[in-house]
DNA sequence: AACAGTTACTACATCGTTATAGTAACATAA
DNA sequence: TTATGTTACTATAACGATGTAGTAACTGTT
């Protein structure tokens, strides 16, 4: 079947591109006859918008981007429905890009959301990188950082409140009776790791116990399980935090049998599975979707020409499992 | 910072438009040093392709749409991801379209990834939607069913293998000695979840026992744990087949400690993560990958030509945890 | 009757590429 | 020497929408 374009729309009406053009789009100098018709028409002709014309010739798609390091992460993969639902509330619709953690991928992809003329993006940094966000305030397109920030940078995200999360794994780890806690994080350098750490930190001071900044323990670029074998050698431990609870899962099915028992572990994300959890666990998560709203709230807003400033952290709680 | 194009990269080198084009796309009658100044050129001047304009002139994106129900399955995330690392490697890159299960949002999402012209679709479909799949034919653009399909229409799919999928649960609850299975499939009429009943039936039936339909429930639309109620006033039964391995983890979270003792639960997927489960639990999932790279590589055939047929369905076999 | 105002269109340039046809300059061959 | 290729470009018309300026046909006012 052929394309069916405004032209062909219009010949059979005899009347111009234009005109059809104008009626689809709702425009008030054309007759609601006209209208009728037109939609009719179209309908019946089997016409489809082309966005690509479009976006083209107005340089406005509709259509955001979401820029994420790990699509197959649960809780982002969820974040991202709730993201899409409620672009779709307000007529916009999302494009997902995976960067695997990869820097070179996420330059890519940011350039492919350029190029494509999406409105805006969202972006879930990979890591360290600081040169996206340069790229992106220098091509001047709204976007806003998700899930990941950076202390010193000033640019706009919506973001777990890490450090009070941190603090409140710390919290409930004393609460347990716990004084010996290990945290485990990324390999990598992630500000968000290194807060939460920092949170739990001050909670155990705040008690008297001041941890050791070697109680800080990292996974290796290979493998997550590796963190859990430098554990093994680690004698002196009566709990575990862990960067996220992807990790913390896998941690303990790596210790499985060898695990000591009375160990408590923390992660962070809380991420909803409906998995029936075979121990005691705790996950610190944000309240009411997370900042999935947030997040399409603030960059719809910066679309439509606001210059505010968005830096927000999203409140976090402690949810308990088998408790 | 003033969006930068072909023209004025023309401009600065003084050669026409075209000449830049053709450099950038590499067509062999630009001489060598005229790229060389090209890329060069180009790349000082932040120049960014557009897609957009470029789409619109060629016809051609190199991106493909993914249609899929449920973004936040992480079985349908996992494959999503696997299918981007193969289009990577063609230089195609994906869009993602969630659509919720929802036929109207699947039509749109249908519209919205012809209009923006991409290259093909891969469609997961919702639930018995055949109007969808009426829709892409009648479009002439490349496509192919993912994960799920459908007997009687004559459209290409990669697919797992549901039929075997349900014997092979079949044998393994026969080798575990039971003999009185319940089935759990989703509420809605899905063809996979049919499948996998009868394939799960034969194998009782080839040991003599014959299963029921009744054993076949359904969750309700409003939630899964409702198929967990029906199943406590359900007394004879021995072991549980779930269409899904969340449909499972929803169930047995929720039967929780009432919990007949000696229940064996099998699912589908196998989903990955890395997760202690506390049971013995065994689930039926696609062996190297699923159906991922495959669906990418007949896409891309059917997108440079090919009329093959793709009727193929992935090999699956039963894991098992905590054996 | 002449003028302004409104209504409902038409006409057309434009967005940034790609693709095709055209051409100037130079080399090769009979 | 003239025809024939080859090389490396130029020139220009698309692609399918949008948006602005223009206009013909009315209506209403004085």
């Amino acid at each position: 079947m052929k394309k069916v374009t405004l032209k062909d729309v219009a010949r059979e009406l005899g009347v111009t591109v234009g005109t059809v053009s104008h009626a689809l789009n709702g425009r008030d100098d054309i007759s609601d006859e006209m209208k009728r018709r037109v939609f009719e028409t179209a309908e019946k002709m089997g016409y489809i918008f082309n966005f690509t014309a479009a976006a083209l010739r107005s340089g406005k798609t509709k259509t955001i981007a979401i820029i994420v390091p790990d699509i197959s992460n649960p809780h982002i993969a969820y974040q991202i429905k709730l993201i899409e639902d409620r672009l779709r509330i307000h007529g916009y619709s999302a494009i997902i890009l995976n960067t695997d953690e990869d820097e070179d991928a996420e330059r890519k992809a940011i350039e492919l959301a350029y190029g494509r003329a999406s409105d805006g993006i969202l972006l879930c940094p990979s890591q360290k990188s600081l040169e996206s966000i340069g790229l992106l305030s220098r091509l001047e397109i709204p976007y806003l950082l998700i899930g990941r920030y950076f202390e010193n940078v000033d640019t706009d995200f919506v973001c777990a409140d890490d450090f009070y999360g941190g603090y409140l794994a710390g919290r409930y780890l004393i609460e347990e009776g716990k004084k010996a806690p290990v945290y485990i994080g990324a390999f990598d350098y992630i500000e968000a790791s290194e807060k939460r750490f920092l949170g739990m930190k001050k909670a155990f001071s705040e008690c008297g116990i001041e941890i050791s900044d070697c109680r800080f323990l990292k996974t290796s670029p290979k493998s997550n399980a590796d963190a859990a074998e430098k554990l093994t050698e680690f004698s002196e431990y009566d709990s575990i935090v862990a960067f996220s609870d992807i990790l913390a899962f896998e941690i303990m099915a790596h210790l499985g049998k060898s695990e000591k028992k009375g160990i408590t572990t923390v992660g962070f994300d809380a991420i909803n599975l409906h998995i029936p959890l075979p121990i005691r666990y705790a996950s610190v998560g944000m309240v009411d979707g997370g900042w999935a709203e947030a997040a399409a709230d603030a960059l719809l807003e910066k679309i439509n020409g606001s210059s505010d400033r968005t830096r927000k952290l999203i409140d976090v709680k402690l949810f308990k499992f088998n408790h």
